[in-house]
DNA sequence: TGATAATTTGACCGGTTGGTAAAACATTAC
DNA sequence: GTAATGTTTTACCAACCGGTCAAATTATCA
């Protein structure tokens, strides 16, 4: 791994610093819409407004800008999970759990958006982290919820999948927002379809792994 | 829009028929891994087994390709929520939808894939399709649930957010399937990780909808 | 101020891309 | 069989792509 000229300077920058942060909200705006192989160097470029040379000198390939942000954003993505407490009470947790991800949809999108084309698209750049990180931290949770379910606060159910229904129906809201806004026609596309979307989530998940009488 | 020389010939052949099948589920696999910008003529011409020329001849452009399957795809891609049924019991409507959806997402996944991908990236190509018929569809649907509410057969929520929910979970398992596997592991990501989303997804939406006394 | 280090640019390169033209080849109808 | 029709290939093109290089420019600091 050869490092770009900038990162062979003697000391780091006060420009540095700037440019490299211009670059990578440049490339987060051009690899969210359009995926790794259909971004090229020039349009992140355009969009940060320098010359592709001189964000070569930055970054010295377009791998390394987007492994740069996939990098930043991958941990920030898990948050909300890793707050997840295994003290707190059922209910409350998978309902702050829910709010927080909607919160994200609603003001990162676009870190959203990077990630599904990444997956989308086979995950060749992070499978490792897949299998690695975010398979451990799924499954300390799992363990949580499978633990809820066995002293009877919550229903039974399978808690992978639990954790795959709230992560694909909030995210939902970011990735599929152009078909989101087109159903919801011009009137109902405001900020208000997230505080919808709240109110419903809440009242699926929660009612749904209420325990009733004949719960299986 | 100029015709591909092979709609200019006296009459429609046999050769036709099969080429632009096998192009078509070339260009399927193809853009469903790459997103529209991401593939190549050569590639999708690889894959077909057919030399570049020898495939434009068939279709145009790339573009030509990729509308053809949009066409196609997005009529059969709408069954499922065309046979949802305002006369039939609103549990087993649900059921049902989820159970096709799934089934979809099992064994339709690029078809999947080909529309995640085209949303993510702002939906240039079907714009007019979401705001038209998609929504006028997803309009009709949206009253018979509510009516279903206004009834007391289910409880009262947001239909639109409801079909988004049922969306989103289940393309979930065709779109993400790589970070799904991933997460699950070797063992449990045979076929039946669909048996078990089924399972709890049918009892998340079913009891997600029962009316219950405190019912909002 | 001047020397040094850091940044930016313009010109360029080899490979790839979407697409074309025309000739060679195969198929079909008679 | 042969002529007309339909199909495939070879050779090609201009634009674009990721990336390099050296020179020009600008910022920093003694």
């Amino acid at each position: 791994m050869v490092l770009p000229r900038a990162a062979q300077t003697q000391r780091r920058t006060r420009i540095q610093e700037e440019k490299e942060e211009l670059i990578l909200e440049a490339a987060l705006d051009v690899f969210a819409t359009h995926g790794f192989r259909g971004t090229t160097i020039d349009q992140i470029a355009e969009v940060a407004g320098m010359s592709k040379p001189n964000l070569l000198y930055y970054f010295r390939t377009k791998e390394a800008m987007h492994r740069a942000l996939i990098d930043r954003v991958l941990d920030s993505w898990l948050d909300p999970l890793r707050e997840f407490d295994a003290e707190g009470s059922p209910v409350s947790e998978i309902r702050s759990y829910i709010r927080r991800k909607l919160e994200m949809a609603r003001d990162f999108p676009r870190e959203s958006r990077l990630f599904a084309n990444e997956i989308l698209q086979g995950a060749p750049h992070i499978e490792d982290e897949l299998k690695g990180p975010l398979k451990s931290l799924v499954d300390e949770k799992a363990e949580v919820i499978r633990s809820w379910a066995k002293a009877g606060k919550i229903a039974k159910c399978d808690p992978y999948h639990l954790i795959f229904a709230i992560w694909s129906t909030t995210q939902h809201y970011a990735d599929f927002d152009v078909q989101v806004r087109g159903v919801l026609g011009e009137e109902r596309s405001g900020d208000g379809r997230f505080e919808d979307a709240a109110r419903f989530l809440e009242q699926l998940f929660v009612s749904g792994l209420e325990i009733r009488d004949g719960g299986a």
